[in-house]
DNA sequence: CTTTCAGTCTTGTCAGTGACAAGATATACG
DNA sequence: CGTATATCTTGTCACTGACAAGACTGAAAG
């Protein structure tokens, strides 16, 4: 089976590199060129499908919105329990790093790309869920919540907590802290 | 007076048009050479500086840790309230935003660097003695409102919450959103 | 079967970048 | 005065992202 002059799925083949490099030497390491060498093709076969190198980056952060909402809607099949939620929220977190890198720096992908901003909405809807009730003060029990969950796994991940937590497993660690919390009314 | 050879006070100058610039254009965009000819000098004299490109921003980050422990230490002074506390914390990073870009990005600069390690270890410490009692249990409430307050002006700065605020004043709603946790045993 | 055509990928090129080396200049210090 | 050291410059290198123009492929249309 020789190579073909039209690769197959070179978008899906890039982004998986791309999530491969991101993971080594974080986001802003990665060239395209690097990715293009990778996938076996020239150095201008990214460009094409992503437009740009913000284009790469907006669609690794729209497919990471979607696998944290289908994470999130899984959870929630189980029931609308903030804290279990918020422990699967730093779980995806620790998981898919190289995803949840990506999706919260808005300076490296297009922030009004359609598709990320309808990803980024089923996210947000669904955090909401978990708490009950209606209007101001719901909205803000469910910030509290998720301000929770993603400041603990943004310290994580930039290293603030390595002498805080001292080894411990930091996912049951974030069960124990947000036990000590109380979200709901 | 005319311009001589030695600058004056090089380093600062950078440092001080690098946060203009990344203000502008984001921390990845700003280019040492961009630097060099705002402060009128030669493509390699930031380099003399700072070593390489981490180490301006390792520079930001250390003066940056700074700034936030010396307006944590401000609002201590006035007693342990973890929630003005956070408060203080999320106003920092809205009146601050290029500091606190670059300080939670470890990929931009050398984290091991004594001086920013030393720093960031002051903040974490000031942090830790606006919740009373010892032990695991008194950690973890600190971790927890350390959480929130990061994670709420983390979420702000990605663009997360705009949705979700609506136009209101953030700092405000923090307040509001933190008054409904409660932190202390 | 052949023509056309849009989508996919390549080749070639450009200005801009970070890093490094070697040299020039100014200040501090004996 | 002279000499060492810190500061800054000039020159260069490989690499990058973006763009333009062209080549290849598969499939639809005639």
């Amino acid at each position: 089976m020789t190579r073909s002059y039209h690769h197959g799925d070179l978008r899906r083949v890039l982004t998986d590199a791309a999530l491969g490099l991101i993971a080594e030497r974080g986001p802003t390491a990665v060239s395209l060129r690097d990715l293009a060498r990778a996938a076996g093709v020239s150095h201008a076969a990214p460009a094409h499908h992503f437009g740009d190198k913000a284009g790469l980056f907006t669609a690794i952060a729209t497919q990471g919105q979607r696998l944290l909402a289908d994470a999130l809607a899984e959870e929630l099949a189980r029931g609308p329990d903030p804290r279990r939620l918020g422990v699967r929220y730093v779980r995806f977190a620790a998981e898919h790093p190289s995803y949840f890198e990506v999706m919260f720096r808005p300076d490296l992908y297009h922030r009004e790309d359609p598709e990320l901003v309808a990803a980024r909405a089923r996210t947000t809807d669904l955090l909401r869920t978990a708490i009950p009730g209606e209007g101001r003060d719901a909205d803000r029990r469910m910030l509290a919540a998720w301000s929770v969950a993603h400041g603990f796994a943004t310290l994580l991940r930039s290293g603030n907590l390595d002498r805080l937590l001292g080894g411990r497993d930091a996912e049951t660690e974030f069960g124990e802290l947000a036990g000590l919390l109380d979200v709901l009314p």
